[in-house]
RNA sequence: GGCGGUGUAGCUCAGCUGGUUAGAGCGAGGGAUUCAUAACCCCUAGGUCAUGGGUUCGAGUCCCGUCGCCGCUACCA
């Protein structure tokens, strides 16, 4: 059985950023580390190229949508190779292989009823690859969460049975707590399912790019349904009998925005309709934030967008240490693992970066290294025998454990940390023994004993590092005389105490990590490719969290802009409860000669029987919006008492209907 | 509106099922040292643990309210 972990596939119309490169470097490290544990490990990355927008993309560009995807798909397979990620296979969606998958499971669950024909009335948006409701889209037809246009469409289009899946889903949650990492976002998706699923449109109409659906080459599958499939097709289902030895998935890793809804919601559900086995884990984590970088304008003014490639940050580096490149990228890999966290938002600045550099490459692990290598004392020649140091034994054992035990749930962070302990204690334990002091005194034995044990500690260190920093971590192994290739199913032996071996000649060699020079530049921002692209990408959303509150230097308005809202005298001729809703009624009124429908969510205050014939105050120019499929021409002014319940105004006394309020 | 989370030293964060003087790293200050990348080692940082109540012999850690921030979700007109 195969530990078969994925990144999302990646759209194809963004370039590639540190928030992209985080969960691609959370897949490669854990995948190293894996096969360094000698487990039959496979690792999956790749892009997904059947988005409308894609096609949109590439027509603009006068290409073919093949031809456009091939060169950004390529885009991605670069930017995986600079930061070194080993992945075991690139998938494509627009491989055959795929397509094949994904007919067979439209297929089977067309005939086994979870997939149905339906019609689908409603707004969608390219961009977003999204179909959204009346209730997620204002008057002019923007989406209000993304911001993104969309388009009325009218067609027939096949649903997935998504609502027959809650129950079985919030059970698999419930009884297997290491499904789904973090705990927020596991809460989140039961909350999710709790207020019950709707079945899910997947095609739409074929315009010429993406993967016919079935007997019906008018239509083709909608993208997240085509997409998610692809870590199923990687295993070779069902034509290949060994399928299940790749399916299921150790772990699907992502960013916290493809969570919810699909990866722990709609792929878990397509699964079970398929009744395929569910991943083992799937884990989520939070954005960088970028913010300027001396962060002297506060958080209001994080920049918009502005979320760095990893080229970028490491060509920086390089000019600010005069670091080796390949080690200036792997201590770009240091910190994006070492500080992303799963459950919250972190902010993402190159001041940070340093901070670390500086104080966990530079100090512990680099300088730990040199104070030995390049000491008077020591002769390049590794001592012959020593006595191993128990408590020195004892951290690294220690640091081990914490290690493996944070890695079980994909924390890099707390890994890294404990193995940091661990170079902490090694120098502590040279500040304790004082080679140096032995050295005079000519106390050889003593000296041997502190070369070997410190040396042993950062090896042990320097193994335990491999899979975060393959090149720096094999470059401080070669610099003590090993072998920075380590082979399948080594890490027992090579995190065992005393692996170091006696007599062994070290490596002159360069500073590895030289000190990060102040003050830090700033680095160019990735370009961006079009807007709010990144909503169904899998990867990092570059991000844009200017509050609306930090913007504004009081909520005062000016007596223009109040002017600007009309408010009418209204007699309610009719009222009733709508179906279906808890709150809304919908109410008919009469503005002079005028009639409107006002929907209202005060069922809960008033009935219907006793709004009829009151005298109200409504918003006369307020833009018609859709509430549960009823249009509302206004809004009726109400004030809320201490319950909650809302209280109409009225006028103190009658007046002619349609009056203007001022 | 509902649900979930969160608010702990200048900064970034730990603090599990409540129990001696509230922790770590970074930064800052002091000391020591000289093997090393002015690194390392030691000491110090006196933070009303957002806030107001409550339960308890005892609460950062449980309960209720309030304020701020974040996320998810909605029938927010």
């Amino acid at each position: 059985m195969r530990t078969y972990i994925t990144t999302p596939i990646y759209y194809v119309n963004a370039v590639p950023h540190v928030g992209t490169a985080t969960t691609t470097l959370l897949a490669d490290a854990q995948a190293r580390y894996h096969r360094m544990q000698g487990l039959d490990t496979w690792f999956l990355t790749g892009t997904d190229e059947h988005a409308q927008k894609v096609s949109d993309a590439a027509i603009a560009a006068g290409e073919t949508p093949q031809a456009f995807v091939d060169k950004v798909s390529q885009s991605f397979v670069e930017a995986w190779k600079f930061l070194d990620c080993r992945y075991d296979t690139f998938i494509r969606t627009s491989e055959d292989r795929h397509k094949d998958v994904v007919r067979e499971v439209f297929q089977r669950l067309e005939k086994s009823g979870d997939i149905y024909l339906g019609v689908y009335e409603g707004w969608y948006s390219v961009a977003d690859e999204t179909f959204f409701r009346d209730t997620d889209v204002d008057d002019n037809g923007i989406v209000k969460e993304t911001g993104a246009k969309v388009e009325r469409i009218r067609e027939d289009v096949h649903y997935f049975r998504l609502s027959a899946y809650g129950e079985r889903l919030k059970e698999h949650i419930l009884t297997n707590p290491g499904f789904l990492i973090p705990d927020t976002r596991r809460n989140e998706v039961l909350a999710f399912i709790e207020q019950g699923l709707r079945d899910i449109a997947i095609s739409r109409k074929n315009a010429g790019w993406g993967i016919e659906v079935p007997g019906d080459s008018s239509k083709v599958v909608y993208v997240w349904f085509d997409a998610l499939i692809n870590y199923l097709t990687e295993s070779g289902w069902p034509k290949n009998p060994a399928w299940n030895q790749t399916w299921p998935a150790t772990a699907h890793l992502m960013a916290k925005e493809i969570f919810t809804r699909f990866h722990a919601t709609l792929w878990p559900a397509m699964l079970m309709a398929l009744d395929l086995p569910l991943p083992k884990h799937v884990v989520g984590h939070g954005w960088w934030v970028v913010r300027d970088e001396e962060g002297l304008l506060g958080k209001a003014s994080k920049s918009k967008g502005n979320i760095p490639t990893p080229q970028a940050v490491v060509e920086k580096l390089v000019d600010a240490s005069g670091a080796n490149p390949l080690v200036a990228r792997d201590a770009l890999r240091y910190y994006l693992l070492r500080d992303i966290r799963f459950s919250d938002d972190t902010e993402f600045a190159l001041s940070m970066l340093q901070s670390r550099y500086n104080a966990e490459l530079g100090n512990d692990l680099g300088n730990v290294l040199n104070r030995v290598l390049k000491a008077g004392y020591f002769g390049g020649t590794l001592p012959t025998e020593a006595a191993l140091d128990a408590g020195l034994q004892a951290d690294a054992l220690k640091a081990k454990d914490a290690y493996i035990a944070a890695l079980a749930t994909y924390d890099w962070g707390t890994a890294l940390q404990a193995v940091n302990g661990l170079l902490a204690c090694v120098n502590r334990y040279l500040a304790t023994t004082a080679p140096w002091k032995a050295a005079k005194a000519g106390n050889a034995a003593d000296v041997d004993t502190a070369i070997y044990n410190a040396l042993e500690g950062v090896r042990f260190a320097a193994v335990l590092l491999l899979p975060a920093m393959p090149h720096a971590a094999g470059e401080v192994l070669r610099q003590l005389g090993l072998s920075p290739d380590v082979a399948s199913g080594d890490f027992d032996r090579l995190t065992t105490f005393g692996a170091l071996p006696f007599g062994g000649q070290t490596a002159v060699g360069d500073v590895i990590f030289p000190r990060l020079a102040f003050p830090v530049p700033t680095v160019e921002a990735a370009p961006k490719a079009a807007k709010s692209e990144q909503k169904s990408s899998g990867e990092t959303k570059p991000v844009d969290q200017t509050s609306p509150a930090a913007d504004a230097t009081s909520s005062e308005i000016t007596i223009d802009d109040f002017i600007k809202v009309q408010f009418r005298i209204a007699d309610i001729t009719h009222a009733e409860k709508i179906e279906g809703a808890k709150k809304l009624l919908r109410l008919e009124v009469q503005l002079g000669e005028e009639k409107r429908q006002i929907v209202s969510g005060i069922a809960d205050s008033y009935t219907p029987e006793e709004l009829i014939g009151m005298q109200i105050v409504v918003v006369y120019n307020l833009k018609p919006a859709k509430l549960r499929g009823v249009e509302s021409q206004g809004m009726l002014l109400a004030a809320t008492d201490e319950d909650g319940k809302a209280i109409l105004l009225q006028p103190a006394k009658r007046v002619v209907s349609g009056a203007e309020v001022r």
